[in-house]
Parts: structure tokens; sequence; C-alpha cells
DNA sequence: GTCTATATTCTGATAGAC
DNA sequence: GTCTATCAGAATATAGAC
């Protein structure tokens, strides 16, 4: 009884400050965020923000890298299983990586935005995640190829429709909820729903010649 | 022999400082965007932006319908055409929209992250410019459903579909680069190479149940 | 570790001369 | 129409008390 009685406060209040930042970041951006705003939501003075992280850009890094993490990995490391087919492959890829954008639905469109107008921040950052993923995930694909399974095309294009079948929704959320006449809530469904069409999809495109 | 000889600017100063805001705000985003820099940009000084456009937000807003209109309208416009069948509007349709964002290719994660942050500001203009595309667009791919030539699905998701195979490597351009090993000349010729595949995969993807 | 107060720089916008 | 100079407020960051 040592840990909880010394302090009130009960995730660690670098936590708290990480937590509102996470959250500001990609709901806003890193330019729309005042670090006002982040020690408010955390329930912090704003010099403890300093304090703890130093400044603005050394705590969006911290969240950036965590998020990047997030994003990229999860698609590598279920391709790590070699004793799964392919097809097997894309179905528990697809629904675990939907199901992880339904818990973090900005997550994409905010590193996809930090890492347009940030590339010279986030390029080594973006190296380092891309260096494990590359190893696995693309090999896979490319055996398929050789083996004739798939017509032969710039691996790019496959990793490209696949993120986008998966990701675009989530990018395009405002846009398509008011296209396609659909609320919140329905259009959360209908993610649920892309979770066993998605990969139906996709194994057509790839046979597609 | 008039209006040249007035001014010794060749594009109207107006002008200028408009085309300044669409590169800068496209490339780095509102927020990350200072008068200052668009002044400096368009070669005139702070005090003359405000002069003509009163406010960095009423420049910008000029500039999102702008966008918006050229984002969505041009998905649109080809979809009018009731001479053609429904692949051969496809093929028309991806050919010229992946060459607009070609042009631009920083259009839309501009518009999509622009959307995010300041949803409020903008849901007017996105629904004047929706209003001219549900119409026609929609009805198209919803007749061809009812003919049975493609399973049952919520249009949401075609359209969402079609978007993304389109839209997404545009929008995640640095990620894929890296990811694929290609530099921005391979990255531009791979995107030619998708006017030719991208129809290819929809319609392969639009039969698949 | 946490706070208040403050220094410093930046940013949007305007006043006023030409 | 275009510029210089400047204001008022906001933002990041730090100093210093507790």
């Amino acid at each position: 009884m040592a840990k909880k009685v010394q302090k009130p406060t009960d995730a660690s209040t670098e936590e708290k400050i990480r937590e509102a930042a996470r959250k500001l970041f990609t709901q806003k951006g890193y330019a729309s965020v005042t670090t006002r705003e982040i020690a408010e939501e955390a329930g912090i003075n704003l010099a403890l923000l300093n304090y703890y992280f130093r400044s603005k850009e050394k705590l969006f890094l911290q969240i950036m890298e965590e998020s990047m993490q997030q994003f990229i990995q999860g698609v590598v490391v279920l391709f790590n299983d070699e004793n799964t087919s392919m097809d097997e492959k894309i179905d528990k890829l697809v629904s675990n990586y939907i199901d992880m954008l339904i818990s973090y639905p900005d997550l994409p469109l905010f590193i996809l935005s930090e890492l347009r107008s940030n590339s010279n921040k986030l390029a080594m950052k973006l190296d380092s995640q891309i260096g494990l993923a590359r190893s696995t995930f693309i090999r896979q694909i490319q055996e398929a190829m050789r083996a004739g399974k798939i017509p032969e095309v710039h691996i790019m294009h496959i990793i490209a429709n696949m993120m986008a079948m998966m990701v675009f929704p989530f990018v395009a959320s405002p846009l398509l909820k008011k296209i396609g006449h659909v609320n919140d809530k329905q259009f959360m469904e209908l993610m649920q729903e892309r979770k066993k069409l998605v990969p139906v999809w996709i194994k057509a495109m790839l046979k597609a010649r």
C-alpha cells in the first residue's frame, strides 16, 4: 500500500498528458492544437507539459512514433504467420485491421496528413517502421506472383490497393457519409460489413487481368 | 490598349494571391500556413492580402470552394453521359480522374484533412457540391444493381471502392513510395499505369460475390 | 512535481502615408 | 492599389516560488 497512497492522481501525469495530446493531435492535426488545449484536456498546467516533454514538437514526435507503429505494424504482424494460406491471410488481415480502424478511426488521416506537412521531421521515424514491414509482408505476395497465382504487377499496386480498400473509407468518412446518406451509426455498420466484403473484393482484384 | 497599360502587373494581384494561397494551403494545410507566407509567395505585401480578402479565413473558404468543386465535380461530370455503357463510363472516368490527380496530387489529402478539422465551416459548401453529385452518379450504378449486373450492396461501398482505387495512392504517396521503394518519377509512371489497371480491378470487384 | 507569472516570439489584422 | 509601421492577442517556452 505504497504507490497509490502517495499520489492522488491515478494515471501518471506524464501518461495523462500523452493521452490528451494523442486525442487532440489525431482529431485536429499538429498545427491546429495548442499546448494550452492539451494541458487543459489533461487537467494539468501548461508548465507541466514542458516539464515532461520539453516542447510541443518533442511531445508530437513521441505521439507520432506510437501512432505510426500502430498504423503500420498492424498490417505487418499478421503476415508473419507462415502456417496459413494466402487467402486465409487476407481474411485475417482485413478483419483485424478494420477492427483496429474502427477503434481508431482518425488514425490514418492523422498520419497521412502529418506525413505530408512534416515529412522532414518524420522521415527517419517512417523509415524505421517501414524497415520492419518490408521484409516479410512483401515477400509473401511476390512469391504468389512468381508462382503464377497472381498476374505480375508492381508490388506497390498491390499494397496500395489493399490499403486503399481497408483505409480509404476512414480517411474519407465525412465525404462518404454525405454522399451515401448514412449517419455515424450506419457508417460503422457498413465498416463492420466490410470486414467480410473487402477480402472478397481483394481476391477478385488480385486475380483480375 | 487600355487594361494592360494601366497596371504593370501581369496576372492581377488578386489572382496572384489566390494562386499562392492555393499552393501553400494544399501543401501544408490551413493551420500550418501564415498570411505572411502567402504574401511573400505571391510577391506582395501582407496588408494587400487583407485588402483583397479581408481575412485569412475568407481567403481559405474561397480556395476550398474551388478545390472541392474540382475534386468532386470531376467524378460526376463524366457520369452524365447517357450514351456510353457502364464499362465505358468506368474506363473514361478513371482515366480522366487520375489525369486530374496527377496534375493536382495534393488536392485530395488537402480536402479530406480540412474536411475533418474544419467540418463546421465547410459543411455547407460540401452540401452544395454533393447535391450536384448525388443525382446522376448514383442512379447509374443502382440501375445496374437492379438489373442484376452487379451484386446488391450498399451504394456507399461502391463509391468508396471506386474512389479508394483512384484517390488513395495520392493520399498515401509518401508512405507508398517508401514501402514500394519507388522514387517520384517511378511513382508517377505507376500512376499512369493505373489508368489502365484500375478499371480492370474495379470491374472485377463489381462482379465479385 | 506542480503551480503562477512572465518573457519572447509569432500571427492576424488595421491605420495611415503615398 | 500598394506600401510601412504598428497594434492586440495568442502561442511556445521558461523562471522561480512552493
